[in-house]
DNA sequence: CTAGAACTTAAAGTTAAATTCAAGTCAAGC
DNA sequence: GCTTGACTTGAATTTAACTTTAAGTTCTAG
């Protein structure tokens, strides 16, 4: 396959394909008069990076998920400490976008007047677990909103 | 209360008290010889942007969500479309991230050796529904990850 | 009264994750 | 043989959400 259809196959951009490769995500391809050749292998490597930055995961933890995966699990300290710390941003996600998704259902069906008392109560039962900074365009962030 | 004491009981740079203001986030406060004088009641909206800010809404999504604030759900179309949105990105977000969990636990436990299989699996469950693309510093992105 | 801390603004810089651009190469069809 | 579309690279641009910087003002302590 080409870049091209590898792009069009795993919904990105050709551009970005390249930029998996130079950040080291995706090995380097066979090349055919200088063009990348891929296995349809790519796709499912892909569809891997994918599932994870839409979680939030920067390409570079990504990419430390990926390269150090351990054959043993005490094998790479850097994995098991990366692991262990989404462990933790994972639970503390879940907690908030439940508490998000009931404020917002509750809002929808009652006729509250007050934003701000619903997202106190919230606020003070479920502090301090941040998520990472999601600077995307409206197709883009890091959470699910707008994906700029 | 001054600026640099408001921003210093948020837990935020006083930079981006500014900058909230600038993006409408924030009424502008009163002024004393050029200088802003806040009420305490500007630490429950601070609360209420940096809740909403942790689980990966934009800047402008929670303009909108604060300004337009519906006195009755039926008021505001844009309010009603964009909590309808949220409510099942959050829901995706649940879904998704206690996958990952689930994974990660699993690998930490066990010693596979195939980190895509554990992928694929998941990716299969849990299709399409994107995060908001996180563009933060290692601090500063849109999920909990590093929050600079 | 004055030194210095804390504030003011506007503008520029930062970071991540790409996209876009410029200039050029290659392969397929006519 | 040439045009065209897809590809190549590296460099520059984009976006969000801030921070930093520069240049200047104001409040406070001594």
């Amino acid at each position: 396959m080409t870049i091209g259809e590898v792009a069009a196959r795993a919904g990105l951009q050709p551009s970005a394909i390249r930029f998996y490769e130079k950040a080291g995500l995706l090995t380097q391809p066979a090349r055919n008069g200088g063009r990348r050749v891929y296995q349809t292998e790519v796709l499912h490597q892909l569809s891997i990076i994918c599932f994870a930055k839409e979680l939030g995961f920067s390409l570079e933890e990504i990419s430390i998920l990926l390269k150090e995966f351990p054959e043993n699990a005490k094998a790479s300290p850097r994995w098991n400490q990366l692991a262990t710390t989404k462990i933790q941003e994972m639970n503390s996600i879940v907690t908030k976008a439940t508490a998000v998704r009931n404020m917002l259902e509750s809002v929808l069906r009652c006729h509250c007047t007050k934003l701000e008392d619903c997202a106190e109560r919230l606020n003070n039962s479920g502090k301090r677990a941040r998520l990472r900074q999601v600077s995307q365009k409206a197709e883009r962030g890091p959470f699910p909103t707008k994906q700029t």
